[in-house]
DNA sequence: TGCACAGTTTAGCCTTGGCTAAAAAAGTTT
DNA sequence: AAACTTTTTTAGCCAAGGCTAAACTGTGCA
């Protein structure tokens, strides 16, 4: 007796039927919102870093790791500090709030989490790189566990 | 002697040090670029699963499922026309052209990999939806080939 | 047949996040 | 100290993708 008997449409259904509508529309819903803060978090990690690898976080090391003009980033600094994410004075480094601080040590351990999952799984690390940039903000926390331990055992197997 | 020894940068380093500017930048480039395609993608890729499931996509069903207004609907349809991806007339149904169909079966595909692959590492129905609607995007032809070997195996040693 | 209602389209508003050009401040060199 | 260069800021343009409100079309039912 098989153990999804009444879980649910049988499972070799499950790829050809949509789902009902309104999980449908969840499901895009929460694309939408991660659209949202995906921007912030990467801003407010690589504001992280530069401060821990390179002392300051400036504006031109900013934009020429993330690839925009310098002016695009003069905007999205103040749209920071408005969240409160971010300390800056005119012509000066930017520095990180406590609330900053929280959110770019999330983003980093996500981020890290994401990228060693690719890792292990056998991607060269360009490619992995790439890939996680986009895919750490859609992932979940449940998926984000899953990935973690997967990582972890995947390592010690290969000791 | 580790096999590492001339082939770059200490694994253990890799993760602390941030990569070079250029790289760094193209990493984020990526997820710029996917993020043009994205709703693109997931417009027409719905809009071959109501022709196939339902006969017909009408914009109703569209703005349901998606989530969104009919007004937002209706000028997306006139820019998946402008790309030559649909044909529409007013007042009825959507098809989808040539290159639609075929963007269409490309992007069913991938986001079928991404999802089977979340199932088949242990992560649960919904939550599998969710993250592969969103990560479907960002996943490289790489690490696309990767994950259906993985759950190919998963599977074949499932039986 | 005519009318009400559902579906569709259009017009116009807003925010986000790119861009360029130009002004202003800071830093460096002579 | 003055002049030059780099960095930062500001102003204003544009496209994308949400929204509401209102006009329009088509369909089904009395
Ligand atoms: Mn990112
Ligand atoms: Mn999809
Ligand atoms: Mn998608
Ligand atoms: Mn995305």
């Amino acid at each position: 007796m098989p153990t999804y008997s009444d879980n649910g449409p049988d499972p070799s259904e499950q790829d050809t039927n949509l789902p009902p509508p309104e999980q449908h529309a969840r499901q895009y819903a929460a694309v939408r919102d991660a659209h949202e803060t995906e921007l912030i978090e990467d801003y407010v990690e690589l504001i992280g870093d530069l401060l821990d690898h390179a002392g300051e976080a400036r504006a031109t090391d900013i934009a020429a790791r993330m690839g925009v003009r310098q002016a695009t980033v003069a905007r999205m600094i103040r749209r920071l500090n408005d969240q409160g994410l971010v300390t800056n004075e005119p012509y000066r480094s930017i520095f990180l709030t406590e609330r900053g601080r929280t959110m770019a040590e999330e983003s980093r351990k996500r981020h890290g989490v994401v990228l060693q999952f690719l890792r292990s799984l056998g991607v060269d690390d360009a490619t992995a790189r790439i890939d996680a940039e986009g895919m750490e903000h859609h992932v979940s926390e449940t998926t984000l566990g899953i990935m973690h331990e997967f990582t972890r055992r995947q390592n010690n197997g290969g000791d």
